[in-house]
This record gives structure tokens, sequence and C-alpha cells, in this order.
RNA sequence: GCCCGGGUGGUGAAAUUGGUAUACACAUCGGACUUAAAAUCCGACGCUGGGUUAAACCGGCAUACCGGUUCAAGUCCGGUCCCGGGCACCA
């Protein structure tokens, strides 16, 4: 190669645009399939086109490119596709905020972003591109709900939404703050409405026994999503209800009764159906509880307005998990007893607001002696507490609540008749049985996860392929009328869908009658879109079917990288998807993802100001409205002399503002960094850098300013010293084949270059390991050290002519070896040297470098002597050096020497290779 | 409240997975270059005690807190506190 000479200094926007250009033209990054070759599908989650990048997108796909151009130079075929996940609330929100339709500030997004994405040089192939919002894409969301439809995994229930009375509309969890609506300040009351649902609970068993099949998956989040599924094992049994006879009592009639869990419609129940793990504490129950929205509450309400306000209370309020468990404990007795299955004593049953309707059949058995939620429920309403099992060694007394009392590992039964002495599994089936004997319940297993209610009451979604015929009922949408294309042009307002106001969209003929019908207007969750874009990526030009022959090269995704806020519902839906496809005949995979990395999350500030909350009771506008978040880059922190904070005042009117702490950097809470000046001011090269060396990927990141420098610098070091050892390496490289510059096992004739090879290799070797790791931080880190070593090495003087040849072949060796690690880190700069020095003309064809075994090897090796574990001195020994030796040279060294004096020598610990601890 | 992570200098962090705690940087301070500044280069830099004109040097204590296991603990075990993520309609 003949180089061409540098420029005298570093120019990131000089050098980035030209990388970008040579990478187009040679379309360095389309993915081509190549049977045979290993592939390696490098997968960043989409973005939701927002406006512009945030920090967490440039850390995301930083290190997905970091990886994909590490896998490309270790000889893989990779794919690394971009799209957006273009569907969601933010753009109904900004509509109601300017008055642009969703579309248009969608569209308007993607745009802007992609070139931000760009500037960046990602080796995206951008001919795979795809976004949610666009009917090509949705129609597949359509065509596989039908599908769903037909085999039963789609079927209609009610479900619980937030309601807003005061904007008549339904809204999102985050829409309610401190259980107001966002808008009005208006109470948010529950509503029951129907939806539709995917069935994946007939998944659960599969996609939690599947977790065990993925050794790419962090622990952590495998652990999250077992205890989600969270499969128990436990007995499901009834207390049968004895009615008064029917006359004067207030729950006399039992036609005036509410069906009840399979009864009858009119019928009172005749049994309360509970679920327990703890079936052996069952002779310990002193009540039952049961949830608000529970029949038998709703039939014991009738005659008792005081129960009947208690359950109206519990129904407002919000549907968010935290708060409901975070919820004061309350209760009112029902006045209906049951009869305890075993004992036939007679139970009292209570409405408790930490029943959860949704959780096994809405009801529980209350043990207060050995379960927490029940104890304090039984003491604050004087309920009696019977134990019923005893843990050796811990007394039990009422006085308080302690952890053991809810142990079944250590427990035995008493005060339980005929169960006593027996441990928890005995207990547990011999209660099963009697209980089945007696045709009152069995062993069973439970489930946490529900089924995914996937309807939403909003415009910007994909439409639900559904027509409602007042003569047919619900008709599917034919296949050869999908897609059903949402109208692009709707300004949502805030009071409700505005497709319902479409008659346009809205009016249709029936499928099967050919009558007047209305479509349905409700769309789906967006999760449903990015439950398989990852699929479609192999065969986005596909106008014809879902998924194509195409998948099968390409999936699994090899490596998929997203935040750790992802943890749970898209990577469980988008297993679920993957499922459900697979049995449909659409892909062979059972899993869709091999490998996952969840990066942590780019922290910041976050400061507000939060208008006067009006009265309790207040349903109006006036007085109420939403919390105004302020960017950080808006605000002025006042310190003291110590340095101390003392306030934070907005800088547009000086005026306080409240600090909410640290928070991921979020749209909601305005707190994110724009990485455009960054970017803009540096180049994307030290951006990329930086984000990479800030800390390792896993872990949080708060975000601070500094750092930003140091990274440049050492970019523009890396530059200076390239320029300086130019023509060094032009005269090594001149007529040599790319990227080969010395031969293994070669060993440098002088001392002192021997050990500048060795520290490269072991530098090299360590960084190799850390690349596999993925731990970016510590690869950038060898690289400083690598240019630290190298440039003092060139600064040294070579005592002849044959000295100061083999310095320039080891500077061009370390060098080729420096590049090509911050390749795939900072690919402009290093394309940018590879080709200006003399290397070869695409650094991403450029072998990755291997450390030299022979270069790393030492006659002597150092090892640290310890007395009582605490550094005394160290010593060089000889590799051969066998432990008898080391022994009597560590107990005569001079630091040893001086602290065992006097003492007898107990016991001396040899560690090979690292270290000797003597202990006295 | 429940589930999952995290806590190491002034700051971001490192520690080859139980074996020399603080690598590599940032900030700060000092020096060189410069008429000056910026940039660049060189050096110092956990806390604390002894020591000396200043050094060299010699100790002790430090990985959120308390306790345990071990010859040896940032790393393993038990408990506590604080911070972050998720909790099913934000994506």
């Amino acid at each position: 190669m003949q180089s061409a000479t540098l420029e005298f200094k570093y120019n990131a926007h000089d050098i980035e645009p030209k990388a970008r250009a040579w990478w187009n033209d040679n379309h360095s990054f389309r993915a081509v399939e190549a049977p045979g070759k290993r592939k390696y599908y490098c997968l960043s989650m989409f973005p939701y086109p927002s406006g512009k990048l945030h920090m967490g997108h440039v850390r995301n796909y930083t290190i997905g490119d970091a990886l994909s151009r590490y896998h490309r130079m270790r000889g893989y075929n990779v794919m690394q596709p971009m799209g957006w996940d273009a569907f969601g609330l933010p753009a109904e929100n900004a509509a109601m905020a300017n008055g642009v339709p969703p579309a248009k500030w969608t569209y308007d997004n993607i745009a802007y972003m992609k070139k931000q994405l760009q500037s960046l040089g990602f080796a995206i192939d951008w001919e795979r591109e795809l976004a949610t919002c666009k009917p090509d894409y949705y129609r597949w969301n359509q065509w596989l709900f039908l599908r769903m439809l037909e085999k039963g995994l789609v079927y209609k229930k009610t479900g619980t939404v937030n309601w807003d009375p005061v904007d008549q509309t339904v809204l999102a969890n985050e829409q309610v703050i401190d259980g107001r609506g966002w808008r009005t300040g208006a109470l948010v009351e529950k509503r029951e409405i129907p939806m539709y649902y995917m069935a994946i609970t007939k998944y659960a068993d599969e996609l939690l026994g599947a977790l065990d099949t993925l050794p790419g998956w962090p622990e952590r989040v495998k652990t999250m999503q077992a205890n989600w599924i969270g499969k128990s094992f436990g007995v499901r049994f009834a207390f049968p209800i004895e009615w008064p006879a029917a006359g004067g009592s207030a729950l006399s009639s039992p036609a005036r009764g509410g069906g009840v869990g399979g009864g009858g419609d009119n019928a009172l129940p005749d049994k309360l159906w509970v679920f327990t793990t703890r079936a052996d504490t069952i002779m310990g129950v002193t009540f039952c509880a049961v949830a608000a929205e529970h029949p038998l509450a709703a039939h014991a309400a009738k005659n008792n307005p005081k129960l009947a306000a208690f359950i109206d209370e519990c129904k407002r309020g919000s549907v968010i998990e935290a708060d409901m468990a975070t919820m004061e404990k309350k209760g009112l007795p029902t006045g209906i007893s049951v009869t305890h299955p075993l004992t036939g004593e007679q139970i009292e049953v209570w409405v408790g607001n930490y029943v959860l309707m949704s959780y096994g059949d809405g009801a529980v058995m209350g043990v207060p002696a050995h379960d927490e939620r029940d104890f304090h429920f039984a003491k604050q309403y004087g309920l009696p507490i019977k134990q019923v099992i005893d843990i050796a060694g811990k007394p039990f007394n009422l006085d308080g609540w302690q952890e053991s009392y809810a142990d079944k590992e250590n427990g035995v039964c008493v005060h339980s008749g005929q169960y006593d002495g027996l441990r928890y599994m005995e207990a547990v089936d011999a209660v099963a049985a009697a209980l089945k004997a007696k045709d009152l319940g069995e062993k069973q297993v439970m489930w946490r996860l529900r089924d995914w209610g996937i309807s939403r009451q909003r415009y910007w979604g994909t439409p639900i392929p559904l027509i409602h015929c007042g003569d047919c009922g619900v008709v599917p949408v034919p296949d050869d009328q999908l897609p059903v294309v949402l109208p692009e042009d709707c300004v949502p307002d805030g009071t409700g869908n505005p497709l319902n106001k479409r008659a346009d969209f809205l009016d249709c003929r029936c499928p099967q009658c050919g009558k007047q019908a209305k479509r349905e207007t409700d769309t789906m969750d967006t999760f449903v879109d990015s439950s398989w874009y990852y699929t479609r990526f192999a065969c986005a030009d596909q106008k014809n079917s879902m998924v194509d022959a195409r998948v099968k090269y390409w999936l699994p995704v090899d490596q998929y990288i997203g935040g750790i806020e992802h943890a749970i519902l898209h990577l469980l839906y988008s297993r679920f998807w993957t499922k459900v496809m697979r049995d449909l005949g659409l892909v062979t995979l059972d899993e869709p993802f091999a490998n996952l990395l969840t990066q942590g999350m780019v922290l910041n500030e976050i400061f507000f100001r939060k208008p006067a909350i009006p009265p309790a009771g207040a349903t109006g506008a006036a007085g109420g409205g939403r919390i105004v978040y302020y960017n950080p880059t808006e605000v002025d922190i006042t310190v003291d002399a110590s340095g101390k904070r003392t306030g934070v005042t907005l800088r547009a009117d000086g005026q306080p503002v409240e600090s909410g702490g640290i928070g991921t950097m979020s749209k909601s809470k305005n707190n994110g960094v724009d990485p455009q000046s960054l970017i803009e001011e540096y180049g994307a090269d030290t951006a990329r850098l930086f984000m990479m060396f800030a800390s390792p990927p896993e872990q949080t990141l708060d975000w601070s300013d500094s750092g930003v420098e140091g990274a440049s610098r050492f970019l523009k070091r890396l530059w200076s010293y390239a320029y300086d050892q130019q023509g060094d390496i032009a005269q090594v490289l001149q007529g040599k084949a790319d990227g080969v510059l010395v031969a293994d096992g070669w060993k440098p004739g002088v001392a002192a270059h021997a050990d500048f090879r060795r520290e490269i290799h072991s530098v090299l070797k360590q960084a190799d390991f850390d690349f596999a790791k993925f731990q970016f931080n510590t690869v950038v880190s060898a690289a400083m050290k690598i240019l630290n070593a190298a440039t003092a090495f060139a600064a040294t003087k070579a005592a002849g002519d044959t000295e100061r040849a083999e310095q320039r072949l080891l500077i061009t060796e370390a060098t080729g070896i420096l590049l090509r690690i911050l390749a795939p880190i900072t690919p402009h700069i290093t394309h940018a040297l590879w080709q200006g020095l003399g290397y070869g003309k695409d650094i991403l064809a450029a072998p990755w470098p291997q450390a030299d075994a022979a270069a790393l090897d030492t006659d002597e090796i150092e090892l640290v002597v310890q007395v009582n574990g605490k550094l005394r001195g160290s010593l060089r020994v000889a590799k051969s050096a066998d432990r008898a030796e080391i022994e009597k040279l560590a107990l005569a060294n001079a630091g040893v020497q001086k602290h065992i004096a006097g003492q007898t020598v107990k016991k001396v610990v040899v560690v090979p290779g690292r270290l000797i601890n003597v202990v006295v």
C-alpha cells in the first residue's frame, strides 16, 4: 500500500463524512444472505421516534455497532438493521399540544432521527428499514391477530381501565398522577370495558421452562421473567356456603343473588373458592377475604349500604398494582359465613382491599398466624389468630409479625389435629387428599401471569380488524380486505378516540351479510408491533407474506441489545409471539433472541414544578393541572462556599424549581440531554468513545458532561502520534500485504524491546478478553495504555541501525493492533488512519489481532509476600522455582523477617504464580 | 408493598471472578513552553499518624453500614440503610 500524507491535526468534521461516504460507496453494510457463512444478526431495540435521539439511544446503538463491527472483523456475515417503533401515545400528546396529526409528527421525527443515526456512523443496512405505522407492516399484525382469533388465542372479555370522568376518556397508567387525570386533575375512576386478550397464559409453562434454554441471557432477566410468570404449586379448594332459609334475613333471597364462579346465572353460589400455596396452614384459618369486585361482595352489599360504599371506594382510584399494594389495608365484614371444609367451623367472610381479583379466584383464606398480610389485617380488625405451625427454636407470640412465622421449610404442624407433626409437603399432600375425598378441592398449579389485553381506546395504533354487524355480531375482516388502513390525518383532542368521529373509517359493509356495519375503533397495544419486528427485518421487502425463507437464514437474533427496562414485558411478549408464529408454521425457531445484553439506563436529575392540587373531591379542572418538568439545561444550581447545593432555579424566571431525584432520561420527565450538540462539537467518534468509556454497558450511567474532553483529547493524541510515526510505519509497510506484520513467535533482539512487545501483547490479550465480555470501558482503557506505551517507546533512542529497524517494526505492529482494537468503537478515525498510514484500504476487512504467546513468555515472575494477609514485600523467582524454594525465599525476605520476628510460623500458603502468605 | 439490580478516592470507574484495592481517565494543584492566554507536554493526587529543612522512608485505617466464614473478602454468607429499574395502558 502506498500511504497518503496525514493532515497535521485531527479534524473529525473532515474525516468522518469521508469515512461514511467510503462505506456508502462500497455498500459496506449491506447484508446479503450467504448460506454456509457464519452469520451474526445484531439487533438493537428499535427506537420510538420521539423527536430526537437521546443519550440512551446513543449508548444502545454504539454498543450494538461495536458488536457488529467486532464480529465482522472476526469473519462473520453481519446484519445490523434499524427501524421505527412508530405507533404510540406521545404522537397523540404532541398532536394535542401542536395540532399536528400524529402521522406527520412521526414521519418528521423519523426523518430527523435517521439523519442523526447516520451521522453517528452506525454500520446499519438501511435497505431493511421499516416503520410499524406503515400499512405494509401493520397489516401483518392484523393478519396474525385473525389467525390467533381462529385458533382461540384471541378472545373477548371485560377489563379494567382508568377513566377520566371530565375528558370522558380512558387514561394510560402514566397519565394518572396521584390518582388524578393528568390534564383535568379529576379523580380517576375504574371502568370495566370489553377488550380483546391474547392467551399468553396458554404458553406460560413453555415460556417458563424455555428460560433454561437461554444461556446467553443475563440471569437477572431470566429470574425476573420467571417471577413474573410466577408458577406456584398449591391447592384450590372451596368453603361450602350454607345460606339461611328464605325469609327474614338480609341475605335471604337466593333469587336476588348474582352468579359466582361458574354457578348458574341467578343462583346464589354454594361455595367460596380460594387458592393457597400454604394448605399446610388450613387448620389456622380464622377468616376469609374476597376482593371488592368479587360477586359475593356484590351480593352482600345489596342490603348493606356501608359495605356498598366501601366497595365503591375500593373501585375508585387507579388500577396500578404498585398503588394497590401500598394502600392502607382496609376491610369490612360481609355478614356471610362459610363452612371450613375440614373442621366444619363457621368462618366469617370479609371484603379486603388487599385481595386481587386478577389472581386466582379473587378470594383468599385468612391465616393470620402464618401470612404477613393476613396478620396485619387480623390485628387491625381484632380477628382471632391461631398458630398451627411451629418453627423449632423460634418463639411465637402475637405482639408483632416475625419473618419466621411464614417459614415453610422448617415448620411442623401443631394444633392441627391429625396433621400434627407433619412437615410442609407432607401436610399439603394430606390436606389436599382430605379435600379431594370431600370433593372440595385438589392440588393445582397457579400462574401469576395474566392474559395480555391488547385493546387500546386510542387512535395512533394498528386498527383491530373486526367489524360489528347488527345481525352477525363481531365479524373478522377477510384476509383479502387487509390491511384495515388507519387514516393519517386525524388530530386527537384528548376526549376519546377520534376514529369514532370518522364516518369514512367507521362505516363499512358486513363481510358476511353485506349490510351496513361499523368498524371496531380500538387499536392494538404497541407491544404487538414490537413483538415480531425482528423477523420482518430478514424480509422487509416481502409484499405477499408476513415472513419468508430468509428468516430461516438470519434468525434467531444472535445478539439483542436494549434497555433493562424491557426485561419483562417486551421480551416476554416477543418470546410469546415467536412461539405462536412457530405453531402457525411461519417460523421454525422456539426462541427469538439467542443472546441478550441489557444495557443500564442513562439517568439524569429531574426538575419540576407542581401546581396546587385541588381539594379532595373536586373533579373539575380548576386549580388542577399537570406537573411541569424542566430540562436540566434550563435550570441553574446555586451552591454555597463549601460546594454544597443551596437551591435550584429556573433560568427563565429565576424562581425555584424542585428536584425529583435522578431518574431515567425520558421525554415525560424532560430530563434528557441532546447528544446532537456533542456530535456537532466533537464528532461522532468522541461521542461514541465517551459513552463506551464512561461505564460498563450493563450498569446505569449517571449523566455528566465532564469526561467528554478527555475522550476528545485521546483521539487528538492518537492522531498526532500517528502523524509522527507515519514515516517509520510507511517504511515497514512498503510492499507488505494487508494486516500481516510480524510472524508469531518472533522475539526482539533487545531486552527493552521484548518488554515493550510483552506489554503490548498482554494489553491486547486483556482487551480481547474484555471484548468477549462486552466490557468496552476497559477495552478503551487498554487502547489508552497501548497509546501511552507506544508514545513512550517511540521517544526512546535506538542504539544503532539494527535496533532502529526493530523499533520501527514494533511501532508498526503496536499501532496496527491499537487501530484494530479501537475500530469497533471509533470507526471513523481508525478507518482514516488505517488507510492513511498504509495498512490497507479497509480496516473492517483486516484480521482481528491475536496476542502472541511467545511475546508474553517470561523467565522470571514476581510474587507478592504477605504476613497474615498483609502485604510485606515481593520477590522475583525463576518461573521453574518449586514450592520449597519459594517458601525459603519468602521467609528470608527482609519485609517478612521484620514482621515475623519473635513469632512462630504456623503455616505458609503458596498460590502458584501469585503470592505467598505467611501465617504467624 | 412485591420482584430484579447497584453502592469502591473530589468524579466516572478498574480489580483476569476468593489472592498486591484504587488500573485507565476526569477534575484539581504544581511545573515546562508562551509577551500572555488557549492548546500541548511533564509531574503530584484515598484518608491519617510518625519521620525529615524537604525528600527517601516506616506505620495504621479505608470498597454504604453491622456481623460471620477463610491463611486471605470489594468479591462468599446473614442482617440493615440508601439509590435505580419493573409492577401488566409510557416505550
